[in-house]
DNA sequence: GCTTAGAGTTCACTAGTTGGACATAGACGG
DNA sequence: CCGTCTATGTCCAACTAGTGAACTCTAAGC
């Protein structure tokens, strides 16, 4: 990085070639790594002394019964990296290694209305907890990625206006946590951190283009575009809850009208049961009712999907994606809203793109966001292709999260 | 290439690095190439030495008066690359050099029932005689970019089935001329060629992310994401034309109703003048006469704009590209259709996404396809980015391209 | 005319990759 | 049970390529 053409810029380079490997296979012998690489034996052999040395990967004598390989692969303990996830209604933390593996990961309750300081003091008293539970030295933090439920330009790190979190506008996360932690911290909105997260551990795995949408009390969608984030140059991409449906359509939040988050988000659909199952059901309410059969659950989510349909298809026909993935709290209601979401885009995507178009509800729940954040924690930190086109299918498997 | 890891492949990374400096800033000094590039002054040196025996620079002795730096310069003919553009009506050839410079141009009309291999032949003739008219030598051609109008499928080079030139359907074009020429040929859609010159010569210069939109016959979009051209995993992104503006609108050739392409595209819009105007109206009629203060024109160009810019508008919040560039025919129109475009995006796109945005015309005209045809073979010989991020402003003046 | 400063070159040095030789250890066949 | 075979990993000499420092050259400024 410091010199852009210089001979250590390729080993930089190569060393960082050689942990991928490692990383995507799980474990190599050397003579795989120099397979797959590209680089000679001897190349290989020098570098995993160095990778050895540094503490970066452990070596295991020949743990498969072949002639006499010693298998590579990444020490646990070589760094460990922390995603930091503010919702709306919680606080989420994980902790995970460089073989992007979650060591540990809680969530506790937050406060709507508390202070920017006081989330971000539990932070990081739940960060300090996590760690000392992992058993993990301090020293090995290598990074945080920080996501949080609203409008942030990435450059300044500075968070805009959000009708979400109240009193946090004008606030810049990452340098206040930063400045508690002592490690560079990274941020981005919870719909990208929920798109990287399925990329990397859940229904997107393998997929360089793809779309996650959440829905909740806005709609917002995260787009992942030759296996990175896409955030537009102003930092507003994947805006598809203000998509125009209905130009006479119910006036907006943002001031247009018949905006698909109209129709979609909770705090337009909710008041539309108000009448006939009470004033204080959730989204997680309405989708438990309509699972367990409640006809007028099903008839509003199955709405709720056709419009998220429309906007899929519209989505669809500009980005053609292979895959758009469902998240939020909707997203449990399974087949009840992706049916509809299917059904519409269908009608409404021209033809060769739908077809090939795969919509699958996320694979990771609420704990996309938080996983996302890790994954961004590991993207900044210098190996920065985290899927590389065709990955082999042999990726770790996510430890299970206790907790 | 060859060796992913190795020293040679360092070498020839820092030799793509030097060209692309000195093609981005027209012609520098050893010195000025050593700061851009942050090579070493020697390793300028030798790569420099090197590029001048292989043909590639030419460095001519104190141009500027400074106290005695020898500027160096792409040589005019390093190697030339062929644009060749199909259209619905005709075929256009261009000639470009290393340096981003148009060398020769020319069109000619074409049949639209010709057949493939008419057109083929054809576009080789014209292709002969521009090279011949340089006087360059053939052997110098690095590669050739051709454009069709129609669905191309990128990987197999297959033509789709395409209402615009209906006997070209499964014919692979790249095959084809690549066959009678006996270089490289690459292919794409006239949309994303279109994107692609405008980056690269016209109202896109210095521009990352941006979408070129192409009202003709049908109306489609390039896409133009992180400095390239994006088509997404199926190949065809950029369908802004079959974007639902309305449920229960015309039927659409797509099988959809209400299409962006019904209330834009020239085939919908035309017939709406026939009982006023008469029935062999064109496009380009409508919009002379729009211009020379026909009413019933200018009504029919500012309605075709307010549709364009409802697309624009959920373009413009699922991807927040900085610049969006008209094409085609109805660019002419200018203002009479930038206004209308402009007001409808103000009108439906969230405020923070349109703010920023600048709707441009073409710079081009009819020639973006076959400039960006150029630019496609430049871009795919080997020097991968066109354009470097923070382009420094001074690219090369487009020679003037004589018929 | 002398000084100065920036431009480009040369040279010795260093970093880093590679091919080939070599040691090692299990598998296989007899 | 032993020799052969084969693939693994390591070591060494050769080679490639970039770098810093010293050096030369030329025009500008005083």
């Amino acid at each position: 990085m410091e010199t852009p053409g210089s001979q250590s810029s390729l080993h930089r380079a190569n060393l960082e070639r050689v942990v991928r490997a490692v990383r995507l296979a799980g474990s190599l012998t050397q003579a795989e790594i120099a397979r797959t690489t590209g680089l000679s034996a001897a190349t290989v052999s020098n570098i995993v002394r160095e990778l050895k040395e540094g503490g970066t990967v452990e070596v295991t004598p020949t743990s498969a019964g072949g002639r006499r390989a010693r298998s590579v692969s990444l020490s646990g303990d070589a760094g460990i990296v922390i995603g930091v996830d503010f919702g709306h209604t919680h606080l989420r933390v994980a902790v995970g290694n460089l073989a992007h593996q979650v060591l540990a990961e809680e969530s506790e309750p937050l406060d709507v209305d508390a202070s920017a300081t006081q989330g971000f003091d539990r932070a990081e008293q739940l960060v300090t907890r996590l760690i000392e539970a992992t058993g993990v030295d301090r020293s090995k933090i290598a990074g945080v990625g920080l996501g949080v439920p609203g409008p942030i330009d990435v450059e300044s790190g500075t968070l805009g206006s959000t009708a979400i979190l109240p009193g946090w506008s004008g606030t810049k996360p990452a340098e206040e946590l930063h400045g508690r932690l002592g490690v560079p911290v990274h941020v981005d909105n919870d719909a990208n951190l929920g798109a990287l997260g399925e990329m990397v551990w859940g229904s997107g795995r393998g997929v360089r283009d793809l779309a996650y949408i959440k829905v909740a009390s806005g709609v917002g969608a995260g787009l992942v575009i030759n296996g990175k984030i896409y955030r537009g140059p102003g930092g507003t991409a994947g805006e598809i809850g203000h998509i125009t449906l209905d130009e006479s359509g119910p006036v907006c939040r943002c001031g247009n009208r018949g905006c698909l988050e109209t129709f979609a988000a909770a705090r337009y659909v909710l008041p539309l049961l108000q009448s006939s199952h009470g004033t204080d059901l959730t989204m997680e309410g309405v989708v438990r009712l309509a699972r367990d059969g409640d006809p007028g659950c099903r008839r509003v989510i199955a709405d709720v999907g056709r419009h998220i349909g429309s906007g899929v298809a519209n989505l669809c026909n500009l980005l053609n994606p292979s895959r758009v993935v469902l998240g939020g709290d909707l997203a449990e209601a399974g087949e009840l809203v992706l049916g509809p979401i299917r059904e519409s885009v269908g009608r409404y995507a021209i033809p060769s793109a739908a077809r090939q178009l795969s919509v699958l509800p996320g694979a990771l729940g609420g704990r996309a966001e938080v996983l996302g954040a890790l994954a961004l924690a590991l993207s900044e930190m210098g190996d920065s292709t985290l899927l590389d086109g065709t990955a082999t299918g042999t990726l770790q498997a996510v430890a299970p999260a206790f907790t």
